[in-house]
DNA sequence: GTGTAATAGTTGAATTTGTAACTAACAACC
DNA sequence: GGTTGTTAGTTACAAATTCAACTATTACAC
């Protein structure tokens, strides 16, 4: 056991983005949980309808690749607590137009800033190392990694 | 809407490190999970004790930043599958040494293995980008980000 | 020693998530 | 215009996670 091998878990990068991930979640979602009582789904939703306005349910799965339930269950939770208004589409009954109520509005402009503020510290707290390439890097990750 | 500030949702850290996060877990995770049946924290502690060797959960705990419920049933679902050995401490009979059977050793070394392949396609991935200072970035954002 | 606090680990109940099955509406084909 | 397939979104049930309370043991103070 604690085997000659050149594998370090500490520096395998799935485990490495996890904790990293979860570490700089936490506390943001201190935030947006005790302002608005929102759970990770419900500002990821609020955010993408802040940023690209009125949106379906399946807008958000295209441009998130959130599941349609955590979507639709994000959505419900939402408009139960009046931070958007769900518009039924008059050509296509099946599908849902999703907007901010103003409320929602000023929410998501509220946590906008304080997620801008937080990136900046977070880069800050890289210090010279070169943060754009790291957003590249996620990025790249993120799109498509199998 | 859609409004004007200079804040993007695909460039927030948090949001990009739980996407690269996600996406690259899932297809390590099918491997320990269609191989072993293990859940992610199972293999968490798996290779934590196949690293380091024998530990106490408390010592897993500390290392890994996991919480005691979490690895307190996985240790239970290692083993009742014959993973590892739980022995009481003489000194204080509170805690547990965990460690490793053969065929937990086994486990180990074998997605040990193909967690280095993976690691190294990933690294390939993202081609000539510095993906020591990722790892680096990654390991300061985990290590305390408040 | 006795009472109080701290630590190791477990358990139960409430939340949250994941998976699959489902309803409703549209599309396309014959 | 009826059958078949697809898409939008919801719901039901199982699995996993969280949080708080719990047991057992040790440590510390007096």
């Amino acid at each position: 056991m604690a085997d000659q091998d050149t594998f370090d878990l500490q520096r395998f990068l799935p485990y490495l983005l996890n904790q990293a991930a979860e570490a700089s979640s936490l506390d943001f979602q201190s935030v947006y949980k005790s302002r608005y009582g929102m759970l990770r789904n419900e500002w990821r939703v609020l955010f993408h309808l802040g940023m690209y306005g009125r949106l379906t349910a399946s807008d958000i799965r295209d441009r998130s690749g959130l599941h349609k339930t955590k979507i639709s269950r994000a959505v419900q939770r939402l408009a139960e607590r009046r931070f958007l208004t769900r518009l039924r589409d008059a050509q296509d009954r099946r599908a849902e137009h999703l907007e901010l109520t103003p409320q929602g509005q000023a929410a998501y402009r509220d946590l906008r800033k304080i997620a801008k503020d937080y990136d900046e510290a977070l880069a800050e707290m890289l210090g010279d190392e070169d943060v754009a390439a790291l957003r590249r890097m996620l990025l790249r990750l993120a799109q498509r990694v199998s």
